[in-house]
DNA sequence: GATGAATGAGCGTTCATTCAT
DNA sequence: TATGAATGAACGCTCATTCAT
């Protein structure tokens, strides 16, 4: 069982890394199986087709969020710790993470055609938001709280495509800073 | 059978709003043709290949904004007003602009596998950031004015990926209103 | 009328050439305007199409032996001074001549296909064996004439291939050398 | 629907047969998987690519005359024992082989702009008339072995050219007892 | 005559997907 | 599960050809 499950999350991890470095359309499932070192033909015992891959490689990602960074929101901290916490994890990831956040990404590219991924990728900045919303508002008005945060999600995101630009890291991480300054 | 002409500037700007709604990977030259009522071979007449389509679209809205927006910087205005009126510009071409901004697209969709789009989406965003590096300079210090320029087109581009998911234009237009205040 | 005659005359000789050095499949028509500085619809002005130009260039060359070479079997010489007649402006043809004889390329190339193709290649082999037989029919009887003329043919043919590849033009003359030694 | 196996022989096999009657730019990818059953997609299990199958089909033919004729030099006979059965093979294989020499047809058609394709060429002619060299050397200097041997390919090659144009048998085989007439 | 814009068919190639082994 | 052979549709692109200007 874990077995298979690890190799069925490899094949997820590769098709993630390619549809942020090359795009989801630009990633073909020949891509996805060499970077596994299987035939493409193979990739279909562990996912129905393509579409599902991108599916669940947008829910993976948000489900890391749930699970490792917006869930601190509930821990038995101060305010600037668990901001402090949820800043270092956030940088963390897209420091480490080539091609910026594959759900803004895939917002651009196929959101548009596709309600099934615009749902999950809606529901992760809604999720986001929420989760720094709580954090911020007990230092501030909901409203303020709400506007911080949101103002937080959008320059990282713009942050993250500058970042895949110029791979300045420095710049990246002022993002975070600025927003623990205001706590 | 009826032959009509067709502008090469027209086969742009369809090819501009599909790569903007469809990922530029996943617009085919038979979408551009259809979108333009030609057959795809016809393209080849204006264009030598997809290839360059991509490179005219992105030259050509950067080409647009170098003209009509960071051309501004340089007006005998007060720093307030040339600041208004870019923000203003700027807000009109998002918001009637579905599929969000394509340097930002291409920047995460296929800058990474090529040198000359990168090229001409790194020196869109270093140009808009000297246009309001230089207008912020009248009132604050160089390198702060740096900072206000950068963060203000880190936020805005992620505010448009947003916009592009929500259509919530009030929430769009903070960023730039957030800018004016500092001036 | 002398300036219109040349202008087709020059279309064909370039193609003549792009024929022998590519191949006629791999010869567009594109390819040939280019080579006269043309665009390509402007070939039909001259020709009904890529088909009749092939036609063409066939009849061309298959006139210029006839005009210049052929010939020289009914002029008043010596039947030795006709055969080095003969074998010198062949020789000059084929070593001028990158490409190979365009005869024997579409002899191969389209000729199994293409019945009018193969009628004009079939007479300009027929014509050429009869020139030599006649001349050699001075010295010997007419079936030893006809077997050295066809062989002279076959291995000049073969040798031209051969020259194609190796650009060894000796072993190109040689072929003459050996007919004229007979005589 | 119903998969049934091709192996890459077979379609090696049925591309040489059309490129020797249609040529090779004039064959495609269609034309070929037509000729096995398949649909052209299909072809590309086997080859990478059309240029390849071309590569291989001219490798095909080298290695069977280098296995089947040209190594007939050295086997324990006498001089004219040797000689008869090259010859044999030679015109056995030329007399059954629709569409002539596949390596002299390339050697014209496409030769030229491909100098992977001409190395294979050059190499199988040379082969070819060392081997021939060698067995005649037995009877004459090396020289003299030389000019008989290239004499020999060049005015069967030719042959070939003029039996593809009149199915005349009997012409063909002329060549080979005239270099047995040697011996 | 030449041009430039167009066409429909076909090119070589790749796509996502299927399925017998 | 993995493979290898296949499929049909689509890809980007080029072909020969037409025709209004």
């Amino acid at each position: 069982m874990a077995i298979k499950k690890t190799s069925k999350e490899e094949i997820l991890n590769k098709a993630i890394m390619l549809f942020k470095t090359q795009g989801f359309s630009n990633t073909s499932m020949a891509n996805i199986a060499d970077e596994c070192g299987l035939i493409k033909g193979s990739i279909y015992h562990h996912f129905k087709n393509k579409y599902e891959i991108g599916l669940e490689a947008l829910k993976y990602i948000s489900e890391y969020f749930d699970k490792n960074i917006f869930s601190i929101k509930d821990e038995t901290l101060l305010t600037k710790e668990k901001l402090e916490k949820i800043v270092k994890k956030t940088d963390e990831y897209f420091l480490n993470s080539t091609g910026g956040c594959l759900l803004a990404n895939l917002a651009t590219e196929v959101s548009n055609q596709n309600e099934e991924y615009k749902a999950v990728i809606v529901k992760y900045f809604k999720t986001w938001e929420e989760c720094l919303t709580k954090i911020l508002q007990e230092k501030y008005t909901k409203k303020e709280a709400q506007n911080l945060a949101y103002e937080y999600i959008c320059t990282l995101q713009g942050s993250i495509i500058m970042f895949n630009l110029t791979n300045d890291k420095a710049k990246l991480l002022i993002v975070g800073k600025n927003l623990l300054s205001k706590v």
